[in-house]
RNA sequence: GGACGCUUAGCUCAGCUGGUAGAGCAUCUGACUCUUAAUCAGAGGGUCGCGGGUUCGAAUCCCGCAGCGUCUACCA
């Protein structure tokens, strides 16, 4: 296996040429002196957290960790642990440890994880430590930790090895903590409200729901092609038709579509469904929700979210106002009046690309989304939008040219829809015709059988869960709230990964 | 998809008008029994993203490609 000094070094070790074989030549060596590199489980006496608070001179403990830093006085050696929930430092002294045990101690690197058992004590300077009596290797760390005290930067490593990220930036861990405690939260809301969650199908023949491009795949036990989901919806509201009352789902959508600071090809989303219920309903469903997540984010003072202009105050009550009156507060009383031209002209005078072809509704439609959706920071539910622009809606009572709808936006992101369902079976089937023929989207006949059998009314709403978090971890990037972002593919794999192996 | 920018040691970064590459951390060797960005002395480590071109000579100039970033477009 070890390369003759002669034969060619595989092409992967050049990124660590050196370090990395120190690294493996003292696991061996470790593994001589009778201790595995690898080790198994370890029984600790508690967390580090748990093991400071309950921090008592000369009570012996069983702690665990990675090695952070480690300072080496000749005699004897400071090193930090760290775990999932707090940093120690452990002393280990000659003295104490007797000369071999002391010695193999001295063979670790920062990044090992060491189990390690010993007396609590107060160090000179009061910091509370571990003095190692007795410690077990747990595993060999073969490449190094980033720079201690710059961490780690390029933003491609970041994402890529996120585990890095993690481990030098606790500010990173402490945003994927509060993104688990925001899902966990607006899980636990929706219980206490009386609905089930339920789990729909990723992959579907006929993609539906919304309108975007789907990934396709193939499914090879049936020949057939399938569909990641764009939404759940038509699942759900089959589960409508079944008799669950109250159900939603929270979990991943695919569109296949571009990358940006707000798009991610999956992400998660919340539907949630409740019968008899409408948009109003629903309304005050996502207000509720969402404040009460925001005030177990921030358990006291202002409810503000974000920095500079940016800035949003949740405070109750939220703003709703009628798509056409935002459209008249910002471009005039006159503006229904106008004709295209003059339109074209008011609208272009705000820096709108106006194209030649688009026509009135197209015009104020472009000036809602690039010049006042944007603008709206605090919470904002806009309603009464144009028909046009959401087909599979169901008009308002009063008004056939506008549905009735509300579309939430926070921080200038859309966050939210909410629905008045749909629930004529013929009037969903005519729409479905109506877009078949612009998408290439299949008609979901099983989804309109299931209307046949009649679904009650319904209001509906969705949840873009990553970008509630962006709001209120005040990122501002998508990527920051999500693990393992989207990257293109590497012609190259991470570093290291078949060095040693022989191959490439 | 388009425009612009970036890519130098494991990490964070210098590197001037072209003259054969540097620092700190990390690593290795030595000293050191209360340090905490430990300290002190020494050493090793680079296909300068990849491929081509110009030139006596390219990290540096030119072209192409890739990845990443910013803005923009579609969408939630």
């Amino acid at each position: 296996m070890p390369q003759e000094g002669s034969s060619p070094v595989p092409a992967d070790a050049h990124s660590l040429p050196q370090e990395r074989e120190q690294r493996i030549a003292k696991a061996r060596k470790l593994a001589e002196l009778g201790r595995a590199p690898y080790g198994r489980a370890f029984a600790r006496t508690g967390t580090l957290a748990e093991v400071r608070a309950a921090f008592e001179p000369g009570r012996v403990v069983r702690v665990a960790g990675r090695l952070m830093t480690i300072r080496n006085m000749g005699k004897s050696v400071f090193a930090d642990l760290r775990d999932g929930t707090d940093r120690f430092q452990v002393f280990a002294s000659r003295q104490q440890m007797g000369e071999e045990p002391y010695d193999v101690f001295k063979l670790l690197d920062t990044g090992d994880h060491i189990g390690v058992e010993g007396e609590l004590m107060l160090t000179r300077t009061g910091e509370q430590t571990v003095r190692v009596d007795k410690w077990t290797m747990l595993s060999k760390a073969l490449l190094p930790l980033p720079e201690k005290w710059h961490g780690i930067k390029d933003p491609e490593a970041r994402y890529r090895r996120r585990y890095l990220d993690l481990i030098s930036n606790p500010e990173v861990r402490a945003r994927f903590d509060l993104r688990s405690r925001i899902v966990r939260e607006l899980r636990s809301f929706l219980w206490s409200r009386g609905y089930t969650e339920v789990e729909t199908p990723m992959m579907q023949p006929a993609p539906g729901g919304a309108l975007a491009r789907p990934f396709e795949t193939h499914y090879s036990a049936l020949n057939a092609s399938m569909y990641l989901r764009i939404a759940p919806e038509l699942y759900l509201k089959r589960l409508l038709v079944g008799g669950y009352d109250r159900v939603f789902e929270l979990n991943r959508n695919f569109r296949n579509e571009g990358l940006s600071k707000t798009h991610n090809p999956e992400f998660t989303m919340l539907e949630a469904y409740e019968a008899y219920s409408d948009m109003r309903g629903m309304m005050r469903l996502v207000q509720d929700m969402i404040l009460h997540v925001a005030r177990t984010v921030k358990p006291e003072g202002p409810l503000e979210f974000g920095s500079g202009d940016q800035r949003v105050d949740m405070a109750p009550p939220w703003r709703e106002a009628a798509y056409r009156d935002l459209i008249v507060e910002k471009m005039g009383p006159d503006w229904y009046e106008l004709d295209r031209a003059r339109a074209g002209e008011r609208a272009a005078a705000l820096g709108l690309d106006i194209a030649p072809q688009m026509d009135l509704s197209e015009i104020t439609h472009e000036v809602y989304e690039k010049a006042i959706e944007k603008t709206l920071m605090a919470p904002t539910f806009v309603t009464r939008l144009p028909r046009e622009f959401v087909p599979l809606a169901r008009t308002c009572e009063d008004d056939e040219s506008v549905v009735d709808v509300y579309e939430l936006v926070i921080q200038g992101k859309e966050i939210s829809p909410g629905y008045s369902e749909l629930n004529d079976p013929l009037d969903q089937r005519r729409r479905f015709e109506a877009q078949v023929g612009k998408e290439r989207h299949r008609m979901d006949e099983d989804f309109l059988a299931a209307l046949e059998q009649s679904m009650p009314p319904a209001g509906g709403m969705g949840l873009g869960v990553d970008r509630l978090v962006m709001i209120l971890a005040g990122s501002e990037a998508i990527r920051d709230v999500i693990l393992f972002p989207q990257l293109r593919q590497k012609p190259e794999a991470v570093p290291d990964a078949a060095a040693g192996t022989g191959e490439r």
